[in-house]
DNA sequence: TAGATTGTTAATCGATTAACAATC
DNA sequence: TAGATTGTTAATCGATTAACAATC
């Protein structure tokens, strides 16, 4: 098991959806799988598939396919999901306590360990168990919190100032709902950016697509 | 202007970052770019840019540069951005809500013409302009409306049922933000997917990667 | 004219697909 | 044994980078 050369960017772009099919197999029964299988479901090629897996591992059997389970175990290991970084949010709006809501359900990868919002109407109130704190308190709670990622669901206009603060405050990985360019601040951050609005016109684009054939 | 000849699909994923960018400089008054500014600013290299750019046109000026506005403008055209599809959404939980004003709020690509929710409780509230209708009303509203996207933020679990009953109405084209896939389902529709948990285990790689080195 | 920068071709690199011997 | 399916190499395909003549 486990030799883990060479996995290329390419695959591991893959690995969470691998994950989350392995997953839902496990819990549909199936302890088995051919990467023919597999590849249907994914609407990958079987090709693809055993190419994948061979850079970090040779645990298919030849004539019998490969174990749900373990096969997801190696996954969950190599993407490292069963860690627990305390992470904060900011911005308690909309989409802030949709994520933070997520982030507590799915309980893998991340702590969320704090929710800050300037309105203050929004203070004191929870999110699970978590009481929403005001932003101007986040330097005093990261000073007596280890945190290692802030999720970022303010708006755009108000990142430059908060990711400052975050930076200083030694937080040096962002998951960024905004579009706020956080790699053109600072050099040595993981950034993680969810554009939704790209998404948005990546369909747009495929209908127009559709409707000029 | 306008040859269009071979827009790659690795092409296309670029495009609304692209836009994005084009739409900031143009805000900064900026009128003109070079591809190798452009390219330093989006993290990518003066000969992708080039390369990208000219496959659907020759307005760069050899020796000045790129009209921002003209760019900006043909990539709008190409991604077809000034239509206006009419959409719903169904789940107006957090995320739906947040997505609802997102769509309303860029008023592109999409006019999002309805929200259904089953909770009795939101039923009548409002998003923006929209009523929130039942769901039970999806049916009625659909056959007196034309409705070309059906933007999907309910359980896992409702939406098999639910996009059902959206094809039966004549619905090809989703946005989907549950783990249901949609394309097993369905051959003939379009469906762009946001696995937002995905982008969570993402970015716990390269953390975990980062504290490996 | 000299400097800058494009458009475009060629070279490189990487990712996907095909093929097949190994083996369960 | 025969059938199935992997692991892995080779072939193909596509995307990125480098280079440079054209030209503003």
């Amino acid at each position: 098991m486990a030799k883990r050369e060479n996995i290329s960017s390419s695959v591991i772009r893959r690995l969470p959806r691998y994950y989350r099919f392995l997953r839902e197999l496990d819990k549909q029964g199936i302890t088995r799988i051919s990467s023919n299988e597999l590849a249907k479901r994914m609407r990958s090629t079987a090709s693809q598939v055993r190419q994948d897996f061979n850079c970090f591992g040779e645990f298919g059997q030849q004539g019998i396919g490969y174990s749900v389970a373990e096969l997801r175990d190696e996954i969950e290991n190599i993407l490292g999901i069963k860690c627990h970084y305390p992470a904060i949010l900011v911005g308690a709006g909309n989409i802030g306590t949709a994520i933070a809501n997520q982030v507590i359900f799915e309980n893998r990868c991340f702590d969320l360990v704090g929710v800050f919002d300037k309105d203050e109407n929004k203070i004191g109130s929870k999110i699970g168990e978590i009481n929403i704190r005001h932003t101007d308190d986040i330097e005093n709670f990261c000073n007596n919190n280890s945190v290692v990622t802030a999720i970022l669901c303010v708006p755009k206009g108000a990142v430059e100032e908060l990711s400052e603060r975050l930076y200083n405050l030694g937080v040096r990985s962002f998951w960024n709902f905004s579009h706020y360019d956080l790699n053109m601040k600072f050099k040595n951050v993981i950034v993680e950016n969810v554009h939704l609005s790209d998404s948005l016109m990546q369909l747009c684009f495929r209908i127009n697509q559709e409707h000029n054939n």
